[in-house]
DNA sequence: GTCTATAAGGCGATAGAC
DNA sequence: GTCTATCGCCTTATAGAC
């Protein structure tokens, strides 16, 4: 039996389901902010017996964090895998913009409870998860050394301020977005082109 | 006696303090973080003694979200003001943006509260602060708008989704900024220069 | 696997002494 | 104005029945 199955068994289905319930809790409402009788609540169960499946509140919140950034970086890696050999450099960051938004705004409970709280977690939970999160920074910080490297971006452009500011914008978007005017990869295309092209 | 006069005088001078060690948790820890005996104990006093000054802690969030906000309206309203006459759209919404990451920046304490706890915060105070919140993105969507209109900002720009990128690139700063390497003023025409010419 | 019951401690807030 | 003392409630977490 694989890992994904064993994920997907009826055995821990109420593992899944109250991840499921938490990842929308912690988002919403902040770590802090939710307490384990709603979580237990919303799945018409007791406090306690979450006790079964989770040791600890900060086991809890920190499956939920890692969950978040493997799904961001299983659909940014996909993008840019999807991608032909000789994509642009342009190709290559609009796609990676469009998979982190997509990932942030369609499964976004799991990944945007990392956006809302990190600063906010206790210590050991955040050193925990900080270096899959720096991981992921370096892919990112990768293909944008490429991209100034190839002159697709200008020689003089501040690439690390530059990175900053497309996970701020993009990041943002959590707090905006609604369903139905903007469709995510529309957002991912008019923010990255603001940067690229510039709005004069 | 002056509100600004009545604002430092001895009289006041105790609030004050609390209101700054208060700004200062909650924008570290998030409000439900922070809880009042460390507040207390930060300036040698007893929770209790607190609620002299304040009449809950809900109010006392209220008070430093209402400050932080008319620093930064202040501090960006002072920035647009100096501008001559006939300042460009360019320098207009450059100098907005310096105002505004200094505001958030230098005296952050107050200014970031509201942007690491919007939306973890309890409803009427959410409410209350709305209000002014919703009139400081008025003046930036005044400028923005006057700059597309004039033809400085390109007529395909969708200038909803740039003022939202605007402050979402802007905000973040709080979350890498470090003193020394480049200044405030220096961040702010990196990450505008970004937007207004393009990297590319 | 989930329940009830409860421990052990933390929280915001209040009352009254000083 | 600040203190001590405490109330009433809520929190995470555990133990043992079912």
């Amino acid at each position: 039996m694989s890992d994904l199955d064993k994920k997907n068994s009826s055995k821990n289905k109420t593992k899944t389901k109250i991840l499921d319930v938490s990842a929308r809790m912690f988002s919403k409402q902040g770590y802090n902010g939710t307490v384990l009788r709603d979580i237990a609540n919303e799945l018409n169960m007791k406090a306690g017996s979450l006790y079964y499946h989770f040791e600890s509140k900060e086991q809890l919140v920190l499956e939920v964090l890692n969950i978040g950034l493997q799904n961001i970086t299983d659909k940014v890696m996909a993008a840019i895998d999807a991608l032909p050999e000789d994509a642009t450099s342009r190709e290559r960051l609009f796609a990676a913009a469009k998979g982190h938004l997509t990932a942030l705004l369609e499964k976004g409970d799991y990944t945007s409870t990392s956006i809302r709280n990190l600063g906010l977690l206790p210590d050991s939970v955040l050193e925990e998860v900080m270096v899959s999160r720096k991981k992921y920074e370096n892919m990112w910080r990768t293909w944008i050394e490429e991209a100034q490297a190839k002159g697709d971006i200008r020689a003089d452009i501040n690439i690390k301020v530059l990175r900053l500011s497309i996970f701020g914008a993009l990041n943002r978007t959590v707090a905006w977005y609604k369903e139905g005017e903007l469709t995510i990869n529309e957002i991912a295309e008019i923010q990255m082109g603001f940067l690229w092209d510039g709005i004069s």
